[in-house]
DNA sequence: GATAGTTTCATACAACTGTTTGAATTGCAA
DNA sequence: TTGCAATTCAAACAGTTGTATGAAACTATC
């Protein structure tokens, strides 16, 4: 029997419970509880709880970004350096959509988990999204290459598009059906990837002197 | 002197002290000595800490839905009924945006209370948001009046699509500032509106007749 | 100016939080 | 076995939190 059995224990307990009932009010006590496991066994294995989730979601993350990068790469490489920009996006979106919407009975805990990191945010968290942005530039960079035509200010204006689109989606989906009366259909994951697909790369090549000029007239 | 002094003090107090380290780490402690009044005046005007936060959130959301619809209102009957689409997005993300983005030295206290708001979501706030539909089904009205051709689920996710650029914009401006080493000017809102209201009209219209829009032609 | 109602105040309460402690137990190597 | 380190455990700790209490201070009405 592996000596980490504990602290494995504790993990699968916390993304468990963190993913039904959210950060707010699952206790360190409600976790060792859940992983029959004791009190102090999570600082003893992990420092404070905010290491804890830290790690959860550090683990989750990392997975989705290698995802991402692993399709990026062999777009690029199929295209000689230059991947369509909708398979880019499509790296982009298309792991985090997957992940997180389709059928709730068949959702996963670490979906349900990494739902919950979205919705709710907790300082731990936060701090790990912040250095992700080493992680964005990869795409930005791909885009460039991709769309060579447009400025810069554009492309990053089409990546924070094309993640709003995506995450709010993740975010909102129940309120999202409940709104549409259960028309918009979230379970359909391959739909929703090619409509934030296409309307971001609409937003990407659309009209080309779009860019510059803040001081147009605003219709009113 | 007016009897409801100290509940304007504390409301105020709260309000800045939210907007300025979040709810996360600020106390009813906190909130009282700042408003210079007593610890047991919140739960004597308020009853509780989340309604406290609730009313605040309310206050502000109707003030935001009201100058919404107001837009909304204005542009319908200048139109007899039927506005286009693009001005009533214009009006859905205007005012949110107006108000939580712009040069953050003159961003009211109201306008960053919002955007935490946005960021860190509590209890007593998710709750209101939830209430929130029947305001968007007056827009999902009005767009589809706007564009009677197409389906209800493209209306639905159009409308999705425009709030997620919008409030994602606001929640993540710093990282989109970062990741575009500032070529992003978020200080620029009635740029940003517009980029936001583009997208989201190509999104409602990409692959119709486009007779009646303005707008450039959609590549696709 | 006494009275009734509202508002303020200091203080205590009760519960819960993450964390620490130090002793017991376990697993493993010599 | 003996010795030693790693792990587990019950218990307590120290701090904070939102809330409740009951007396005091006001305010306005008669």
């Amino acid at each position: 029997m592996p000596s980490d059995h504990t602290r494995s224990a504790i993990l699968a307990a916390a993304e468990r419970l963190y993913a039904d009932r959210g950060f707010g009010d699952v206790t360190l006590r409600d976790i060792v509880a859940e992983a029959n496991v004791n009190l102090a066994a999570v600082n003893y294995h992990f420092g404070s709880k905010d290491e804890l989730i830290a790690e959860l979601f550090v683990t989750r993350s990392i997975a989705t970004n290698r995802e991402r990068l692993r399709e990026l790469k062999t777009a690029e490489e199929a295209g000689g350096g230059r991947a369509p920009i909708e398979v880019i996006l499509r790296a982009l979106v298309g792991p985090t959509l997957r992940g997180c919407l389709g059928p709730e009975n068949q959702r996963s805990t670490a979906a349900r988990f990494m739902i919950r990191a979205s919705i709710e945010s907790v300082p731990p968290i936060r701090r790990i999204k912040n250095r992700e942005i080493d992680h964005l530039r990869k795409f930005a960079g791909a885009m460039r290459r991709s769309l060579p035509d447009r400025s810069d200010v554009d492309i990053y204006w089409g990546l924070n598009f094309a993640l709003a689109m995506a995450h709010h989606t993740i975010r909102e989906s129940e309120r999202l059906t409940k709104l549409s009366e259960g028309k918009c259909n979230l379970d359909d994951v391959e739909d929703v990837v090619e409509r934030v697909v296409s309307v971001a790369t609409m937003a990407l090549t659309a009209g080309r002197t779009e860019a510059k000029a803040p001081s147009k007239v605003a219709a009113r």
